[in-house]
DNA sequence: AAGGTTTTTGCAACTGGTTGCAATTAATCG
DNA sequence: CGATTAATTGCAACCAGTTGCAAAAACCTT
């Protein structure tokens, strides 16, 4: 249950709304969770349920937008979940098992398909070094902005990793199908 | 719904019953795709409902073993999907956000966690690299070999990259909390 | 032969994530 | 001012994955 607290670190560095939430999440937590706005309301219901969070309605809004806080049970549980431990998440990549099944039932057109991700991966590759020449262009001084530029460069080393796998992919296939 | 893909690439290697498909998900499929009993016997109930695989009771075992085979259905089912394409897998690590909570909340005990996870990393990378020396000595001849090396070395990689992002985020610790 | 252990299969309940749709309210446009 | 659009929240139904438990059949022990 990652999402409480993905969203309570959210939270905690800034106040917000559902929709801005989701927002955030597209943004800068996207590198390593990733959410529907569904999702988010449901645990923010949940969340202030349990007393976790608050909220209060902003005024000049459009629809009935809500402001959440974290409160101190959230800040409590948080920490909590943190020192808790567990084991790494568990792995599941249909590429890799479209790579596998290509070689079982022979050529069914993998290396489209290879392409389009591999530009994809480029492109989040690119977004990402915006934002560390933005955020991160002298090597970041506090605690907090240390471990915020180590998730950075585990989505962007998690990018290149992705297009070197893809590139080798792709090179097999274009030796064995010329 | 790539399970369903995952068991039919492992019946066509080699026709088998639900344990051992799950035992075979630890073995060798595991790097990329992991599932547990229920799961696998759940898809494996509902694709023989819909035709895609038959089982045969199989004599002289405990229980009541039956071992299912991929029918033609089931090949070309599984040839559609290959070549069908798709986005790549969100990503979604809790402990990218331990991370950055670790950042807001303050010490919280992150770095057990991290060594211990690190620990994992390394056994999870030594099992793969027997496998790469006993599977893959000499570079693979045939296409589907060459895929399946593809996909080992995918795992590889995936296991150096923790490993190194981890110590990355020990090296901060440690730099910040000495 | 009785009683336990292992292998194999499975049900049921739950949690978390996804999709499609709708309701409310404010801002904007003609 | 009325109609349309955008922002915000949410319901309901569904799908996939997880957990805990148990039943059946063979095998193993004493």
């Amino acid at each position: 249950m990652s999402l409480r607290h993905a969203l309570l670190t959210a939270l905690l560095e800034k106040p917000a709304s559902g929709l801005e939430l989701a927002k955030r999440f597209d943004r800068s937590i996207a590198y390593f969770w990733n959410a529907t706005h569904q999702q988010i309301y449901r645990e923010l219901s949940r969340m202030e349920a349990e007393g976790l969070i608050e909220s209060t309605p902003e005024e000049n809004a459009r629809g009935v937008k809500k402001i959440h806080r974290v409160l101190p049970e959230g800040r409590k549980e948080l920490k909590r979940w943190v020192g808790e431990g567990g084991d790494p998440a568990p792995l599941r990549d249909p590429m890799m098992v479209r790579l596998r099944a290509e070689g079982v039932v022979g050529p069914a057109g993998l290396a489209d398909s290879l392409r389009a991700q591999r530009k994809q991966h480029l492109a989040k590759r690119a977004l990402y070094r915006e934002f560390e020449a933005k955020d991160f262009s002298k090597s970041p001084a506090d605690r907090a902005a240390a471990l915020r530029y180590v998730v950075l460069k585990a989505g962007l080393k998690y990018e290149d990793y992705w297009i070197e796998m893809l590139d080798e992919a792709l090179a097999v296939l274009d030796e064995f199908d010329h």
